[in-house]
DNA sequence: GCGGAAACTGTAAGCGCTTACATAGCGCTG
DNA sequence: CAGCGCTATGTAAGCGCTTACAGTTTCCGC
């Protein structure tokens, strides 16, 4: 039998392979007769070519069921066509449309996009920005300005620019497109205060390492001050990300005495989950107490009552940090910092506080 | 001044270099003085090398920022760890918490999740498949049946096995993890005229090339035709996926004489348009009409009245999909189909109709 | 019919990593 | 103290692609 070991292990090896290996340029040059400079500009300049060798080489394409290796790609063309971003959650549609539209921009420049998300941790967030730089990403959106400086000297180094949304603040690190949490929170409390509430409750999300989340509870506090309200004695529940924890802090806001009249919610999924607890506790949305949001995702107009929100231009700012990106990947720009402005929706959950 | 041109051109390009280019693996190795090997061994099996050498290299890799290309690791070694999951839509949380623990038990077992969405069409789908096995996918997640056969090809070719979630079909191409929608949408609608109902309407998504609509559009046919009513006779609406269209559905349907006592909506969004319509048209639900949903997500529980739905067991499916996907991509197994239940969740949108 | 530009195609050198294999140095055993 | 088996490192061969450069044809105009 031994002398046939030779023979019989390259045959079991050609099974294997005819079974398992997936086909390279190679296989496709060499079926199609042509070498793999040919298929490779075919696959990525297909004018190049002869119109004949390109009818053979796709046709070897096809029927070998090749696809090309990105790694392999990205290695030797040194260019990707890959953004990537990072949001802090993908659970809640905050910032579904904004991607959506971020995307939309992106495909039309020829770039694809890497989302990852940070489940609003900051290391996370550092070790989603190094693996998606890894993974080949030529540019970055990143929600917000509240991170490690080390990691604008780790994109730097790594030549990867990065854009901030969500968030606006003149002295950032890092360019930026976004609004002014503070003011525009700022404007809806004014007109929870000129509707008449004095004793008024805030609901945030987790302040630590969350700028837009800090920025809208010093918003609040702002209008407080302004029309003679005492900020410091304001109640403020902060919370995790969730309907059930708006509603749970809503209760814990509605049993102090004497309880608020209006409680504002730092987003929308927050003011949801109040207004389903004050439901559940009998209590009358606006009649027994006002609810506000911010965001105003679609949420906010499929609860009864209406949420009285702030509406944040998602759509608009997704393009342009889109197009932001797109200019200085390709080094035509050095990046700025756009405002844009969120709007105040005036809406059913807001309404004078009941004569005491 | 010709012959300073060529080093000044040599300073320049250090310069250059010096801001630009990131650090490699051949640099950490050049500043610890020691081979590329080491440097990589250190960083994939830290204990095959000495402490000593570990902590110089270390100490290199933080100083000089060093990120490891992915592209080149998956080529090297032929391993990426990663898994791709292509889901139909973003936007809605339908198919978050399912990938939410789809994605944490891959943690688990030291893989990546890669996603993408295919907007509900088959060819943009098979774009991201290609994409994603180009990007180093061991494994896919995919969901529902209907997809074209030459795919299934495709990724025997590439050797990536793959898990289709969210429908259940003992004869399908691939294995999967999923429930029948088919006899989940039954029991509901079985429910619906055990209430009392006998003009049932349904607004359903597009069934083209989407089964889980088509098999729940079919649950409902099979309830009327077991109760002895006209399933060909019920009003069927196909629309899109948001809650815009399911309100005018439900607007198209409330407007047909004699109008339907209960709309049976193929999901939740569709079934929450359907209320928000039913509010603005002073129509009281479940008084005037009834209302149900599928998937019950978060959603369903928010609005008022809440809404009676299926609930489907996304987190548990997620969970079993990577199992076997893991052990799939290890050679471990051959995949199976395994079946969930979905259980029918009765609540207050839901009631007898108006005594006509 | 010839020179040369234009149009294709092929050759081969990497891109940044991993890893099989070779080598070196060490402490042991017998 | 020869010789063994360790462990710690280095050497170098690719992994699958793109692209600069060189080579080959073809097609003009004159």
């Amino acid at each position: 039998m031994a002398r046939f070991a030779g023979p019989l292990f390259v045959l079991t090896v050609m099974l294997m392979t005819n079974l398992r290996a997936a086909p390279k340029l190679h296989d496709v040059a060499r079926a199609a007769g042509v070498s793999t400079a040919t298929v490779s500009r075919c696959l990525n300049f297909p004018d190049r070519v002869s119109r004949e060798t390109r009818d053979k080489v796709m046709a070897a394409v096809r029927t070998l069921g090749y696809s090309p290796n990105f790694g392999a790609r990205a290695m030797a063309a040194k260019r990707t066509n890959t953004i990537g971003a990072i949001i802090p959650t993908m659970e809640n549609a905050i910032f579904a449309r904004g991607l959506q539209a971020f995307q939309e921009e992106l495909r039309q420049s020829g770039y694809t996009l890497l989302v990852a998300s940070s489940s609003y941790r900051l290391d996370t967030e550092e070790e989603q920005i190094r693996s998606l730089v890894a993974r080949g990403a030529e540019g970055l959106l990143l929600i917000g300005h509240d991170r490690d400086a080390a990691i604008h000297h780790f994109l730097q180094t790594q030549g990867v620019p990065a854009v901030v949304a969500w968030s606006h603040d003149d002295g950032s690190a890092l360019p930026s497109v976004g609004f002014d949490n503070r003011r525009s929170m700022r404007a809806l409390a004014d007109e929870v205060v000129a509707t008449g509430h004095q004793r008024i409750a805030v609901i945030s999300a987790a302040t630590q390492s969350n700028d837009r989340a800090r920025e809208r509870v010093a918003g609040v506090r702002n209008a407080l001050d302004a029309a003679g309200l005492d900020a410091a004695a304001m109640p403020v529940v902060e919370t995790t990300y969730s309907i059930d924890s708006g509603a749970r802090a809503f209760e814990e806001l509605m049993t102090t005495d004497p309880r608020p009249t209006a409680v504002i919610c730092g987003n929308d999924v927050l003011a949801v989950g109040a207004m389903k607890r004050a439901r559940v506790m009998g209590l009358d949305v606006p009649g027994d107490v006002s609810i506000t949001g911010f965001d105003d995702i679609e949420l906010a107009n499929v609860v009864s009552p209406a949420l009285t929100t702030v509406h944040v231009p998602h759509r608009d700012m997704g393009r342009k940090a889109a197009r932001m990106l797109v200019d200085m990947v390709a080094g035509n720009a050095a990046g700025d910092r756009t405002q844009l402005e969120a709007r105040l929706c005036r809406r059913e959950s807001l309404a004078p506080p009941a004569k005491a």
